[in-house]
RNA sequence: GUGGCCAUAGUUUAAUGGUAAAACAUCGGGUUGUGGUUCCGACGUUACGGGUUCAAUUCCCGUUGGCCACC
């Protein structure tokens, strides 16, 4: 009995609320490198580093709360033993604060040439080597753990947007046992080195169900009953439309338990992340600010009252998100950096961005570089993009209704 | 001066007596739990003038331009 009311009390300390405008939540994390203030952004560190920026000026000039790192590819090189080894993510790559890992599933199903899905696990040949492996929910587990991960996800099978309804459920009932396998991992390995509550990886379930809310909620009952620190949205922007990703986003995000976590994965546009973090999503990650980069795509803002402009959005969504749509004046602008119409523009990228660097170089230079495939021009581009969203995010949550 | 070879997209090259293809470049768009150089689309009066033919980028003659060899 006292067991369980330590176990509670932890579990609501470790997400605290600390205010809530109209659905938009702000709240606390606590993590075993730090706090995290919601709604956050996660830069994808695939790799164990953002292509082209450095962990030190992912501390000291992006500033990022956290970032994610991938379980597939680490798996594969250097290897979980190789980090373990190493002193584990934290010490090998210098980041200090925390850092969130996949489950590797996601890019078995994308990038590994054979797979075959088993009750046990997935299957799969490596994209690199052709080597035969197979990650099971516990190996995922144990990767994650012994990379030294503080956010762990369960392995789960996220089906492509155009799969039936009956496939659908099917595979979010694979996703559940899988998720009780992974929680009984976790659990055993953080028993077996004596960790107390309070001194563990946090471990979060994903919500599949694809476009069907009654599948959404069944996946989430499932879920709460094994009982996790926090809950993701898996599943979403997979193939479906984009009114069909707003919509599944306005079911389930006011049903996800209020006292812990809510984790939108690889969501996606500015405007989506407003949206999602309006309707109470307190977590995202994406690639979209990093690879759109690199393919000379950025996002800038539209006037030098960035912060009114994201609050005017947030406010014009009480009405618009009701009906799973989007508002109709945006907060940014999109810039092409190879068209045409820059190539004697000597203005900065985004003249109200006010990184060290942003006004660096006009645009005429940084498209040349472009042109000629200069590397620093798409390391410049993604600095760019991720100071964007990151200050987004912080304009969310400076958010008064 | 004589002989030979060649001329196709911005560039480098295909092809065929019957609506000209690719790569790269250029231009425009896409990218949502990252295979770092990605994906999709657009862009040509086949050097010029004549001839043969139902039909010529293709065969013939000439013009212009380029390359090679010889004197």
């Amino acid at each position: 009995m006292v067991y369980l009311e330590l176990k509670m009390k932890e579990s609501i300390d470790m997400f605290e609320l600390l205010d809530q405008q109209k659905t938009l939540r702000t709240g606390v994390i606590h993590t075993l490198h730090g706090d995290l203030y919601s709604p956050f952004f996660m830069p994808v560190a695939t790799k164990g580093s953002i292509r082209g920026i450095s962990p030190n000026e992912m501390l000291t000039e992006v500033q990022s709360q956290i970032l994610l790192m991938n379980t597939y590819h680490l798996y594969l090189r250097p290897g979980y033993e190789k980090v373990r080894k190493l002193g584990g993510l934290h010490t090998f790559t210098t980041w200090p604060k925390p850092i969130l890992t996949d489950s590797g599933g996601y890019q078995v199903f994308s990038l590994s040439k054979i797979r075959k899905l088993t009750e046990e696990g997935a299957e799969f040949r490596s994209h690199i080597d052709g080597s035969k492996h197979m990650l099971t929910p516990e190996e995922s587990i144990r990767t994650q753990y012994y990379l030294g991960s503080d956010i762990i996800m369960v392995l789960d099978e996220c089906p492509p947007g155009g799969s039936s309804r009956a496939y659908i459920q099917k595979s979010l009932e694979l996703t559940t046992r899988w998720a009780r396998r992974c929680r009984e991992e976790l659990d055993r390995l953080c028993e077996a080195d004596g960790r107390q509550a309070g001194e563990r990886p946090l471990l979060f379930g994903i919500v599949q169900g694809g476009i069907y809310e009654d599948l959404r909620k069944e996946s989430l009952a499932q879920l709460q009953e094994i009982g996790f620190d926090g809950y993701a949205i898996g599943g979403v922007s997979v193939g479906e439309s984009r009114s069909d990703v707003l919509k599944v986003i306005q079911w389930i995000a006011p049903l996800l338990p209020s006292d812990k976590p809510r984790y939108l994965m690889g969501l996606g546009k500015p405007e989506e992340i407003v949206y999602a973090a309006f309707l109470g999503i307190d977590m995202f990650d994406c690639v979209i600010p990093t690879r759109e980069a690199r393919h000379g795509t950025v996002y800038t803002w539209k006037s030098a009252d960035k912060e009114g402009d994201v609050h005017r959005y947030l406010d014009a969504l009480e009405e618009t998100s009701q009906q799973a749509k989007l508002p109709a004046e945006s907060f940014f602008d999109i810039v092409r950096i190879q068209n045409e119409k820059h190539e004697y523009d000597m203005t900065p990228i985004d003249c109200y961005a006010d990184w060290k660097g942003a006004d660096q170089y006009g645009k005429a230079y940084i498209r040349h570089l472009f042109q000629v495939k200069e590397h620093v021009a798409l390391e410049y581009l993604s600095r760019h993009n991720l100071y964007f969203y990151l200050e987004m995010m912080q304009y969310i949550r400076s958010y008064k209704s």
